[in-house]
DNA sequence: CTCATCGTACGAAGATATTCGTTGACAATA
DNA sequence: TATTGTCAACGAATATCTTCGTACGATGAG
């Protein structure tokens, strides 16, 4: 049976972990933390640690058969992605993706191919949507 | 000289009351209660802490001339929510604004009018940012 | 074999977030 | 005035997050 039945929201410090695992796929500690320490300091014990964390709250997954263990993500990153974006909706936003994504462009200026994209992901939305 | 030079990042529990703020404009404590108490179990003296400690950090603003305290939300609601889906953003999606909306709808499947919303918006933005 | 290196495990400190009980001042009312 | 209710202030318990030092076993070089 698993620790957790359904998986925790990741920490702040739990997504550096993630972005990193997304980039990579399945990586050691000591990948993930070569990658992370030259983001900012840290130390390698610290970056273990919340890999063993997060193994036990399930948000990873750990092969043991090697001497150094292998981690992954436990959830595919869109699901960790809608997560985290569905939370912040409905407890910042009141459910209005469209104040959303306006936050999202008056907090990073897009550019023209950014915006272009927006608009295709709406239209195969809504052509997935319709009826 | 104000307690913190920038405003923090408000917490999950910080933001409920933000929420409540935002709604009702300034309010005192007993109104930010009974309508948070409504929606979760919460005590009056826990929502009066969370309050005093967001006057602390900057997060709202006290008038203390009558012996009910009033407070309102310090920035105004889209800076907040501004910084609060800048930080997802950056932190859960790279920076694509593109994915943080796909994150969105998959979380919750928007209308046909929240689309026609949203296309407006792409729009207005466009219009606003063209060169 | 011996020693330096690399890895996991563990414990714990410090910071922050969340919760609520108690206290004392003030106000409204009987 | 005496009692009852309302409010801010405070302290403290608990939980969680983040960080890192220490210990100890496994591995590889000499």
């Amino acid at each position: 049976m698993p620790a957790h039945p359904i998986t925790p929201r990741p920490t702040d410090a739990e997504l550096e972990i993630l972005s990193v695992l997304w980039r990579l796929g399945s990586s050691t500690v000591r990948e993930v933390h070569d990658v992370l320490s030259k983001e900012r300091a840290i130390q390698y014990t610290t970056t273990l640690k919340l890999m063993q964390i997060m193994a036990e709250k399930g948000l990873l997954e750990r092969d043991e058969s090697a001497r150094s263990h292998v981690y992954s993500a436990r959830q595919p990153r869109e699901r960790t992605q809608s997560q985290l974006a569905g939370h912040l909706l409905e407890r910042a936003f009141g459910g209005s993706a469209r104040n959303l994504l306006m936050g999202a462009l008056s907090a990073k200026k897009a550019s023209r191919e950014e915006l272009a994209e927006l608009r295709k992901l709406l239209d195969e939305y809504e052509t997935g949507r319709k009826s």
